[in-house]
DNA sequence: CTGAAAGCGCTTACAG
DNA sequence: CTGAAAGCGCTTACAG
């Protein structure tokens, strides 16, 4: 293996001289530098990461920390997190380092404690969640991917869901709908206290009441079970409805299968609205009209918070909620 | 923070005492070990991980090296893969690593020379994958998951699709089918030289053949777009034909609201068998009969396949091709 | 059965 | 402008 060492010998300087041209440092001359550049090019030299670690106490790592599935069911947006979020590490120069996390912060301490991360991002975050008081306790560089009733001084990221709820019923109403439905995440979801869920549902509610637009709530028990016979139901109950808000995962990938058998199109015979984020929405195949949350965006903000954070442990708390305009479909 | 020195002072040893009690070394006297567990809860301590890795040359970390996206279209598996092979990892006693990869190996060449991973799990593999030649070149602890035509050596791991589309075309066969609709992946899969797409439709055309079925073969262009029109157009064509095999995820991903607005019903008025993992049927609502490849299982195999090869450079190269019986539905 | 010491490959004050 | 040296926190022959 090829070390600092080496690669001082090659150039006839000294290994700090080296490391300071690695970094970059102003004080050596344009000629060493090159020199030095010409023996790591010809030695194909790459830094030790873990010594570089030890020795400066960063490990330029993050760790994504994501709770096992929900019961059975995994949401298909999992993988579109953590794949731009790693990206998005990556384009900022640090790696990700994936933590499974079961309803605890075990995983989370070990990773810390051995200094193997430099902070968290925390995704599907919940209301009391064990990793949000942790870290905020040991005072962990750590973003809430998501809305948690209280994240403890937590820098937060999420999109603003009660916001997609507003803009989706002043739409309808817009539209001169008078009766909608809205099937909202199952009492599962609810009862972990995930704040997407929250936010949305209290906003449309109140945003309805406001409104003066009928809504019939109609939750799901779980999210392993077909959701079908619960929108048919809905719609065999609920016949002057107009238009069906879908703001739950399993029901919006069912839900064109429901309205084909039933013969109806969107949005003549029903209008169908739901949040899908932009980059699965081609994937799934949802063509619903729809607030779209950008995940890539998102990334980005959660990734963001977290270096500055990381940089400056005592800056100012933040919380972002991205808002996303509802796109109509077809256009 | 705590080091090893302090625990070392604490229980009243040195510091060599400290890590022989913690690998378990059977020379340190109970009396001792008892002292040193003491101090460690105690003190709360935790082995420093860079500290580690940089004097025994290991990190007990893999790299699992995920292409980009496929155009704009994700695999909603992808999400799947990643979470099972982690979790698979961390009870192996390995950290995962996220290291993704555009079509090159610059990412997987930096984390390994730079001795962020002990080895590798290539996603996706192609025929040609560069990502394979190098690892094969460099000797670089490496499984490939998925099937290319060379594997240069490296050891491999993959659902058995060649048995997949043979088990699909004796069910059908067995059924009394005598024409059926194959929809395969998409030409832009098929150019990439991925195994999946190959073995399946090979093995699928010589069954058929053999079998004496007569099949059509309806190629998507690719998998951005709708497949609907094409799984329509294939029905309109082929009025004779009795059952529909999907080998594609959007077009499974379709179906059911293509065959709902043809008030097709499964199996009578046409019999559908696609391939789809058991961990994700449930999640997407897939309900054909399928053959389910078990992800759980594969990734266990892989993460297997590669502490192996590390803790054994020179074991002989092993090439796993896991089999998933077809399971009818309704069953 | 346990400890002193060298070494893993870096970085960074500190001298000069 | 560059180098010698200490230090980051471990592990592991080697002595005793």
């Amino acid at each position: 293996m090829v070390t600092i060492s080496d690669v001082a010998h090659a150039a006839g300087v000294s290994k700090a001289t080296v490391s300071y041209v690695l970094s970059g440092d102003p004080r050596i001359t344009q000629a060493t530098t090159l020199k030095v550049q010409h023996a790591i090019d010809e030695l194909g030299y790459t830094v030790n990461h873990a010594a570089r670690a030890l020795s400066v106490r960063k490990t330029k790592t993050i760790g994504v920390v994501s709770p096992a599935f929900h019961g059975n069911y995994l949401s298909a947006l999992f993988g579109l997190y953590v794949y731009l979020l790693s990206e998005e590490a990556t384009k900022r120069g640090y790696d990700t380092l994936l933590i499974g996390e079961n309803d605890g912060f075990e995983a989370m301490h070990e990773a810390w404690s051995s200094k193997k991360v430099d902070g968290f991002i925390l995704m599907d975050v919940k209301d009391e969640d064990p990793r949000v008081s942790y870290a905020a306790k040991e005072h962990i560089p750590t973003v809430a991917f998501g809305s948690p009733k209280n994240s403890y001084g937590l820098d937060t990221v999420d999109s603003d869901f009660a916001k997609a709820a507003s803009s989706i019923l002043h739409f309808l109403a817009s539209e001169g709908h008078k009766e909608v439905i809205l099937i909202p995440w199952s009492h599962t979801i609810f009862d972990q206290g995930l704040g997407y869920a929250w936010r949305f549902l209290d906003s449309a509610i109140e945003t309805a009441k406001r409104l003066d637009l009928k809504m019939h709530v109609e939750y799901p028990k779980d999210d392993d079970s077909d959701p079908s016979p619960l929108i048919e139901h809905a719609l065999d109950t609920h016949t002057k409805a107009t238009a069906l808000i879908l703001h739950n995962e399993p029901a919006t990938i069912v839900a064109p299968q429901v309205l084909a058998r039933r013969n109806l199109r969107t949005p003549d015979d029903l209008q169908v609205v739901t949040v899908f984020p932009k980059q699965l929405a081609t994937s799934m195949k949802i063509s619903f009209s729809a607030v779209r949350p950008d995940i890539a965006q998102l990334s980005e903000a959660a990734v963001g918070a977290l270096l500055r954070r990381i940089n400056n442990p005592k800056a100012q708390t933040v919380t972002r909620y991205l808002d996303y305009p509802l796109t109509q479909e077809p256009e």
